[in-house]
DNA sequence: TAACAAAAAGAGACCGGTCTCACGACATAT
DNA sequence: ATATGTCGTGAGACCGGTCTCTTTTTGTTA
């Protein structure tokens, strides 16, 4: 019973310069492993602390020191392979580079990425990476620069912020897949994305407040136009944030007097919802309708059949970021830029060539 | 220009106060939303506050108050399904007691638990969860107590530590799996785990150090035993931790005089794993081999055919650790327990009934 | 052996909050 | 008019480290 939940106060540098019979200065020196301090003295000390069990107080060491050693991330949603493989990434970078990491989630909710980014901030991390929720809001995010630490952004710029952001080449990659489809034959062609819509309609491109998502409609939408198919931006849908929305968003989608052939899904998440959806519609991929989902997450390779995917190389975009935030931390003088990963179109099964020739599977 | 990288001082309630024209103390009432102070001095303060752009250190604060608002996580891997779930809900718990989290990775090495550990006492955090990948060493277990903070276990215990812990019924889950092939007609099951084996080989079930492991292998086997099937720790194997390594148990055990005709997964990603092994090896599921896979993770609905998962329930269980946590932190006087979350077999269509009788699907 | 440099140890301010205690002003009781 | 109490404010210690500056010890050289 002798180490209960006693509140007891913890063991302090003076506590163990007490027993080791120096001052605390001396203890200081060796327990913080800074300065010179005789080996005699040094045993002495370390034998003191090791017997009273002494641990250092990181709060009090890095309220002195100014720096806490630790980064803060803030994620859309960890649940999301997407966001858990980057915080690997970005884990990975920052453990090598001796920090560590404190993950916050927001949940998409711009309050909530507020009052994480206040929190972080306030507890003094050495630098920020934060995927914003929506690029129109950002007096929070000024307050990073403003209290002095570095900001990363995250799979999302705001070119109006002065700051790094490490994105995919999302325009890119929307145009690579929807050529893609095009080329298969494809004339009606959807774009699916989790993001809340304003106001349950869609209006302008422009407007839309998530710059990966933008960026994708609009290079979805260029591929349309180039490849001279009318009103291209028709079929794109936002708000599949959840199944029963998706499935309705599906239903609507398939209900219009030339429904699509084939499904852009914006993320991992919408394309599953997406391909439960088509199948609990009965309809089957490719031969019914053709399907892309953003993220080679794991279940799309063991569906019937495959999915065709934009792999995102996240864990590298992760990585990058990680190490880029540290080199900020670290005062490596570097220009400010925005860091585009690039991605790939991983073929396997899921679009149909359609217009009679050819056989039903991707073409490549 | 203004408000570049200059590392400038940050605002502090002295500064706060100065610019009100009150002492330090009263900036510091009104500021940290304690004692006393007039309307109109409160006012005075808010103002200079805002135009200085003030915001507390929470270093500072919690060096003082010794609370730091904050509760520590130590995981095996966010990747993996289970745990980014049950972290979404110690998080939500946690929220909505008013505390925050930080994450650590243990990628289920003892070294880096350890450092975990140590680094989360040494930030003073009010409370610890962590997922012990050992239970043979448990040292840095009992610092957390001897600091004076509350640790809850997550879905492994130790009987030989004295403090809470959640898991789930393993054993009985494992039960209900294995009764359920036996029922089926299968009479050579295997067992499958991603753990790793201490030398390759397995030994001994009670030296299995993981208790959630342990307790599923203990059920597995007395199922086998009390349906009178011989040498029940036969087709046991660990070591299944990646893609190859899982190929070569699939193919060790598919290679025995008599092979497995049904096996049981210990976790989603071993599950993938496994399906991807049969996969590759042209094996169909059910016809050829059956398979129950723990955690109702997204792709075993959507494979070809589904999977019958049992369900671990992870958000509950990570909701009700993170409760438990913060009953201790609030000192709510409670008895040392372990709590169960039950789980339940999620019948899809991936065991076959075998033995010629029924059809080639799951029985329910 | 005295002189001097260099190394080792000590004293104490500091970081930015919280919080106890002391003090003055004013209201109420006697 | 004096004693008692309450309220609002100020002064300053404290949390547990770091780090600068000063003092003491040690070692080298003349």
């Amino acid at each position: 019973m002798e180490d209960s939940a006693a509140p007891k106060r913890s063991v302090t540098v003076a506590d163990v310069a007490k027993a080791a019979r120096v001052s605390k200065a001396t203890a200081a020196r060796v327990l913080g492993g800074y300065g010179v301090v005789s080996a005699k003295i040094k045993d002495q000390v370390m034998a003191a602390a090791a017997a009273l069990e002494y641990r250092p107080n990181e709060l009090a060491r890095s309220m002195s020191t100014g720096r806490s050693g630790i980064i803060g991330i803030v994620v859309g949603d960890i649940e999301n392979a997407f966001f858990s493989l980057a915080v690997r990434g970005i884990s990975d970078a920052a453990r090598l580079a001796g920090f560590n990491v404190i993950i916050s989630n927001s949940g998409e909710k711009l309050d909530a990425e507020k009052s994480a980014v206040d929190l972080l901030i306030g507890k003094r991390v050495d630098g920020l990476i934060v995927t914003p929720a929506r690029c129109d809001s950002i007096d929070h995010l000024r307050h990073v620069g403003r209290a002095g630490m570095p900001l990363v952004l995250f799979d999302r710029s705001i070119p109006e912020l002065d700051v790094d952001a490490v994105t995919g080449d999302d325009r890119e990659a929307a145009i690579a897949a929807a050529r893609f489809m095009v080329e298969a034959g494809h004339r009606h062609l959807a774009y699916v994305s989790a993001m809340d819509a304003e106001d349950g309609g869609f209006t302008d491109v422009a407007r839309i407040s998530n710059s990966a998502v933008r960026e994708r409609v609009e290079g979805f939408v260029s591929v349309l136009t180039e490849a001279g198919l009318p009103n291209p931006l028709h079929y794109v849908r936002l708000g599949a944030t959840d199944q029963p929305q998706t499935d309705d968003v599906i239903k609507r989608l398939l209900s219009d007097s030339s429904p699509p052939t084939a499904i852009l899904a914006s993320d991992s998440l919408v394309g599953l919802r997406v391909f439960k959806s088509l199948q609990s519609l009965g309809l089957s991929i490719p031969d019914d309708i053709s399907m892309i989902s953003f993220l080679d997450a794991d279940w799309t390779s063991v569906t019937v059949p495959p999915i065709t995917v934009v792999d995102q190389r996240v864990y590298e975009m992760g990585k990058l970021a990680g190490e880029r935030l540290v080199a900020r931390i670290e005062q490596i003088p570097l220009a400010v830029e925005r860091l585009r990963v690039s991605t790939s179109l991983v073929i396997r099964s899921s679009v149909a060539r359609i217009g009679g020739l050819g056989p039903k599977r991707d073409v490549n």
